[in-house]
DNA sequence: GCCAGAAAGGTGCATATACTCGCAATTGCG
DNA sequence: CGCAATTGCGAGTATATGCACCTTTCTGGC
């Protein structure tokens, strides 16, 4: 079936990770309902516990996000308390920081996270998984700078 | 480096796909960016071209999108008359088909996402770019049937 | 010390995505 | 046939994402 291939490019990259993304991203929603986080509310909130308080952009690049996009994600956040974010020093710059309400939140959702987690191992095997992480870090990689883009 | 995981659970699966995907997602939006179509307009101009004329709730059903996320995601290319939505036999349905503008669109865009496609495939490799492909597949599996999640 | 340019963010806008609720058409059963 | 349940969509709302443009603040020459 799959063995008239000669070349992957009759499928899209990019549509198949996209659709792959929506699919999985329902899925974890789906057990972290519970909670009352999304994955992207905890993935930030995770994020944002392992790399601690961090000016705006630095955790936009760290994640690959358009800073303002961040900046929108964290509004439900910083609403709901687990997240605050202060002036740093340098008064242009804005310091976000987990709050103790967002790491007893992140403690809350955990458990359901590890499902999702668990299931997917178990689904795919940690062979396959651990491969995918590789190669999604090599796509990583291409993240095109921004600023470089139209300085060509 | 990567020997002292003996789990990956250490890395949210989907954080990281969420993020390759924004990283791959720039990456062909800028290669795109001359013919005028994005990346989701293109992959759903070529997905109509390939399905041919279908009815709003199979093609979502083929993206694993949403319905009204479809329906939203279509807006700009019916705008741009690149797509047609017509009532279907059935008066509850929309038939959505490609226009002969989408279709010159789709071949506008082709070279240009072409670029894209081989771009990723020199990065990576065709190993590890078909290995990708079937795993995202087994991904897509995972997707949740809608109406199974509440009615249990 | 002053100003030109750089750097950090915000706002407005457009698209992408999903859920809830509600309406209209259809279908199935008595 | 008549109506209840089902089905296919749309609209409202909320989050996710990125771009263009603007404001504020800082930095480096001079």
């Amino acid at each position: 079936m799959s063995s008239d291939h000669p070349t992957p490019l009759a499928a899209c990259a990019c549509g198949r990770l996209r659709r792959a993304t929506r699919a999985l991203t329902q899925l974890y929603d789906d057990v972290l309902a519970p909670s009352g986080l999304r994955l992207t509310q905890f993935s930030l909130l995770r994020t944002l516990a392992r790399e601690g308080t961090s000016r705006m952009s630095d955790l936009a690049n760290i994640l690959l996000l358009d800073r303002t996009a961040l900046s929108r994600n964290l509004d439900p956040l910083v609403l709901r308390g687990f997240v605050a974010i202060v002036p740093g020093r340098d008064a242009r710059t804005r310091e976000v920081s987990l709050t103790r309400a967002g790491e007893k939140a992140i403690r809350g959702a955990e458990p359901h996270w590890k499902r999702a987690q668990a299931r997917v191992a178990a689904e795919l095997g940690t062979t396959k998984l651990n491969s995918l992480i590789a190669t999604l870090r090599e796509i990583e990689a291409l993240h095109p700078d921004p600023g470089v883009r139209e300085g060509r």
